[in-house]
DNA sequence: GTGGACTGTTAGCGTTGACTAACAGTAAGT
DNA sequence: ACTTACTGTTAGTCAACGCTAACAGTCCAC
């Protein structure tokens, strides 16, 4: 039931592969992760049972409102760190790396005035 | 072997407690950490073994040159990351919160990039 | 219609790193 | 000296989250 930050890469995963394959497997999402098959459909069950995903019987996994929306605001943070990272100074691909890294630890006070220093 | 961020935590806090204690025991540490007193002890034990720290047989702790280097340098980290959300417009306390959360997770290339951001 | 290839699941394992319960040693008070 | 308090350790548990090995179902080729 903890099952946080793991729990995230796997929606945010989802909603990449959404975006470029239209029909999401299991297997796409550990080829993405570099995870074991077995991994993958632990974690997918258990995303299932919290009422993030659900999977048709041919394996296709669909995202709930509540899995999408979730996975949309994990996005959202990636995003935003890039950019303040970016404008502090990094170069694009340790941005990137980063905010992978990061996008799991802050508070949402925190994305917030991140956020205000992108809009000024 | 692995045992990062744990490990992490646990020398960071004792250069913390060195610097207004001088005498550090592992209760010290259980206290700052809320951690219980037999999850201290084990990681001290493993600090030890990986030669960071030493404990005399009063249970008194004193960092290694080794244990003390790799302290420094995640305060250092710390206090990197503070300054920079403050000047990104956080408030302290959100600063502090998050830069003990962030400090385990990025690379060394983007502590670079902060540091030099700092010094502009 | 049988053999591969691919996908998913089950079962069981390993590591990190927290926990409680219970015990041993020391130090201090009466 | 006996009790109480504090500190540290041992032993064993639990959860998260990876892994491999082995099996089951589908589907395509021949």
């Amino acid at each position: 039931m903890k099952y946080h930050e793991s729990e995230e890469m796997y929606l945010e995963t989802i909603l990449l592969l959404k975006n470029k394959k239209s029909c999401v497997h299991s297997v796409d999402i550990a080829n993405e992760l570099e995870y074991s098959r077995p991994s993958v459909s632990r974690a997918v069950g258990l995303l299932q049972k919290n009422g993030y995903i659900t999977m048709a019987a041919s394996g296709a996994i669909e995202l709930t409102q509540a899995g999408y929306d979730k996975a949309l605001s994990i996005y959202e943070r990636h995003d935003v760190i890039t950019k303040v990272l970016e404008k502090l100074g990094a170069k694009q691909t340790v941005a990137e790396e980063n905010a992978c890294r990061i996008e799991h630890v802050i508070t949402d006070e925190l994305m917030q005035t991140l956020k205000e220093f992108l809009n000024k």
